[in-house]
RNA sequence: GGGGGUGUAACUCAGCGGUAGAGUAUCUGCCUUUUAAGCAGAGAGUCGACGGUUCAAAUCCGUCCACCCUCACCA
C-alpha cells in the first residue's frame, strides 16, 4: 500500500511541475488531424510530403536516451512510434516531454518518417500533455518474434481482468476485439431481421408481475406506486401482446434477471433476443434460427462454420433435427414415448440417477435427455416436441397431446435457445399456467404465475405464431470461441470487494 | 452446497519452518535512431484476513474472504 501511494507520489510530483511550468495537466480541447491507422496505411505518402500531422493517444511504452526518446502511442485504431529529439522540440518542451509518465494522453504534432532500423515513426516537432495519469499502468512488453507477437508480464490476474475491465480491454487487445465482434453479432441479427420486416421494440424491464420462463426473480420497490416490482426473467408475454396488437413481426434485444446460480454459462443479467413471426410455427422459426446463425457466420466470419478448439461447428442447412424421445431412444434404448412414471423412475433407479419425487414423467424425460442426450450434440441440432408439461407457454402436437411443437437449439453440448408454436388458445393457457401454480404451491419456486392481462389479450385473439428466443451471451461465446460467459460480459456479476 | 486449486511489490511470478526474492514498472546518474533499448545504482511489501502450533510461520494447522476449475442445483 505503501508503495503504490508512492508511485502515485511521483506521478503527482510531475503533475505539480506542470502546473509550475504554466502546463495544464488537464487541458479541455486538442487536435487531431489523423488516426494511426490512416497514417500506417499511407506511410510513404506521409513520409514523401513531410505533411504535418498531429495524432493523439496514450502513452504505452517509453525508452529514453539521454536528449532524444522513443515513444509508442495507441489510439482506437492503432499504435505507432513516436521519435522526440532536444534539438527538434526545444529545450522547454523536451523538460515537459521528460514529464510524461506510461498511461498520460499525448497529443504529438510532427511529421512522418523511418527509422534508421526502418520503423515507421512520427518525428515530434511539438508534445502536448492531454490528461496524466496518476496510477501506474500495469505493464505489458511486447516483442516480434518470428512475425509473432510475443507478450511478458501479460494482465492476466482473471478477477483483476474482470474487475477492472478498462485495464483488461487497455493492455489485452484480444479482449477488446471480442466485444467489437459482440457489437458486430448483434448489428447482423438486427440487419437479418430488420431485412425481414420484424420491427425492434423494447417491453418493461419492470413488471408486477414477471413470466415467459421458469425462473426467480429479482424483486425491487417503486416508492411513488408504493407496489413491489419484479425485474424480468423473459419477453416473451410483453411480446405476444404486441402479437395480439397486430405487429406481425417484432423482436426484442435485451437484457433478462434471474435470480440464480452463476457459472461459466449463467450470469444474472443475460441478454436475449426473442422474436416473434404471426401466421408461423416452430418449422418457420426453425429455418430463421438456421438462416440467422448462416447470415452471422457468412457476413462476420466470411464462413459458414466456426472452430471450437479441435471441432468445426458447421451451420450449414439442414440442420439435424430429431425429437426429444427419439434422442433418449437412440442414446440408451429407452423408449418414454408412453410417458409411464413407473417405467421412468425404474429406468432412473436402473441408471443410478436422483429422482425428484415431485417430477411428473415430462420433467423426468427432460433430465433424461439433459443427462445422456445434451453433451452429444455437438454439430447444431434441433431437439423438437418437448413434454407438455414441462413446456407451459407452447402449443400441443395435434397428434399427441403430451407433447408439444416446440424446440430447443444445441450446438457443442450447450443450448443456444428455445422456440415453439405459440400457444394461443386463451382456456388452455389459463389451464397450464394454474397448472404451473400448483406447482408453485407443491414448492416449485420457479413455476411460472398466472397473468391476467396475458390471458386477456389472447381472450381478443392471438393469430397462430412461432416464437423464438437465443441467448445472446451464449451465441457471441460461440463464435469468439470463449467458455466462460464472463468473457463476453464487459462487467460481469461479481461479489464486491472487501 | 460438495470436492480441488490459487491468493507474496503497481504487474508477472519464485520461495513453502530460520532476517522477504527476481524480472518489469518507478526513482537517480550516463547516453541524440531505440524498440522486451543498454549500463551503473536506489527505493518499494501487514506474503488475502483472523486465530492457533512453534524458540521461530509467507511456509504447518484451523476459520473466514475473493477468484478459478469441477460436480450438484439452475436455463
Amino acid at each position: 500500500m505503501e508503495n503504490i501511494n508512492q508511485l502515485i507520489g511521483i506521478k503527482k510530483q510531475k503533475l505539480q511541475k506542470m502546473k509550475e511550468m504554466n502546463v495544464n495537466p488537464f487541458p479541455n480541447r486538442c487536435e487531431r488531424t489523423h488516426y494511426i491507422s490512416e497514417l500506417l496505411e499511407k506511410q510513404e505518402n506521409f513520409i514523401e510530403n513531410e505533411e504535418k500531422i498531429i495524432v493523439v493517444g496514450r502513452l504505452n511504452a517509453m525508452r529514453r536516451q539521454g536528449k532524444v526518446g522513443f515513444a509508442n502511442i495507441t489510439d482506437n485504431s492503432d499504435k505507432i512510434q513516436i521519435f522526440v529529439r532536444k534539438d527538434t522540440i526545444g529545450e522547454d518542451n523536451y523538460e515537459i516531454f521528460k514529464l510524461f509518465d506510461l498511461g498520460d494522453f499525448v497529443q504529438i504534432d510532427g511529421t512522418c518518417f523511418k527509422t534508421k532500423v526502418g520503423e515507421f515513426s512520427i518525428r515530434a516537432e511539438k508534445v502536448t500533455i492531454l490528461s496524466k495519469s496518476l496510477k501506474p499502468l500495469p505493464t505489458v512488453k511486447e516483442k516480434i518474434v518470428d512475425g509473432r507477437k510475443q507478450q511478458y508480464d501479460k494482465f492476466s490476474n482473471i478477477e483483476l481482468r474482470y474487475r477492472k475491465r478498462y485495464l483488461d480491454l487497455l493492455l489485452n487487445p484480444e479482449v477488446k476485439d471480442t466485444f467489437i465482434l459482440r457489437a458486430n453479432i448483434i448489428r447482423e441479427i438486427r440487419n437479418f431481421l430488420d431485412a425481414k420486416n420484424y420491427i425492434e421494440v423494447e417491453t418493461p424491464i419492470m413488471q408486477s408481475l414477471y413470466g415467459g420462463a421458469n425462473a426467480r426473480p429479482f424483486s425491487t420497490h417503486h416508492n411513488t406506486l408504493n407496489i413491489d416490482l419484479y425485474l424480468r426473467i423473459a419477453l416473451e408475454l410483453y411480446l405476444k401482446r404486441l402479437i395480439v396488437g397486430g405487429m406481425e413481426r417484432v423482436y426484442e434485444i435485451g437484457k433478462n434477471f434471474r435470480n440464480e446460480g452463476m457459472d461459466r454459462t449463467h450470469n444474472p443479467e443475460f441478454s436475449m433476443i426473442e422474436l416473434y413471426q404471426a401466421f408461423a410455427d416452430y418449422n418457420d422459426m426453425m429455418k430463421i434460427t438456421e438462416d440467422m446463425f448462416l447470415h452471422i457466420a457468412n457476413t462476420i466470419f466470411k464462413s459458414d462454420a466456426v472452430k471450437i478448439g479441435e471441432t468445426e461447428i458447421s451451420f450449414q442447412k439442414p440442420w439435424l433435427r430429431a425429437s426429444m424421445i427419439d434422442l433418449i431412444k437412440d442414446e440408451t434404448g429407452f423408449d418414454a414415448s408412453d410417458f409411464d412414471l413407473t417405467k421412468i423412475r425404474n429406468f432412473f433407479q436402473k441408471h443410478k440417477l436422483e429422482i425428484d419425487e415431485k417430477a411428473g414423467p415430462g420433467k423426468l424425460i427432460e433430465e433424461l435427455f439433459e443427462h445422456f442426450v445434451e453433451p452429444k450434440l455437438i454439430q447444431p441440432t434441433f431437439v423438437t416436441d418437448f413434454p407438455k408439461e414441462i413446456s407451459p407457454l407452447a402449443k400441443e402436437k395435434p397428434e399427441n397431446p403430451l407433447l408439444t411443437e416446440r424446440f430447443e437449439i444445441f450446438i457443442n453440448g450447450n443450448e443456444y435457445g428455445n422456440a415453439f408454436t405459440e400457444l394461443n388458445d386463451p382456456i388452455d393457457q389459463r389451464e397450464r399456467l394454474e397448472a404451473q401454480v400448483k406447482l408453485r404451491e407443491m414448492g416449485d419456486t420457479e413455476a411460472n404465475v398466472v397473468d391476467e392481462d396475458f390471458l386477456e389479450a389472447l381472450e381478443y385473439g392471438m393469430p397462430p405464431t412461432g416464437g423464438l428466443g437465443i441467448g445472446i451471451d451464449r451465441l457471441v461465446m460461440l463464435f469468439t470461441n470463449n467458455t466462460s460467459i464472463k468473457e463476453v460480459i464487459l462487467f460481469p456479476q461479481m461479489k464486491p470487494e472487501e
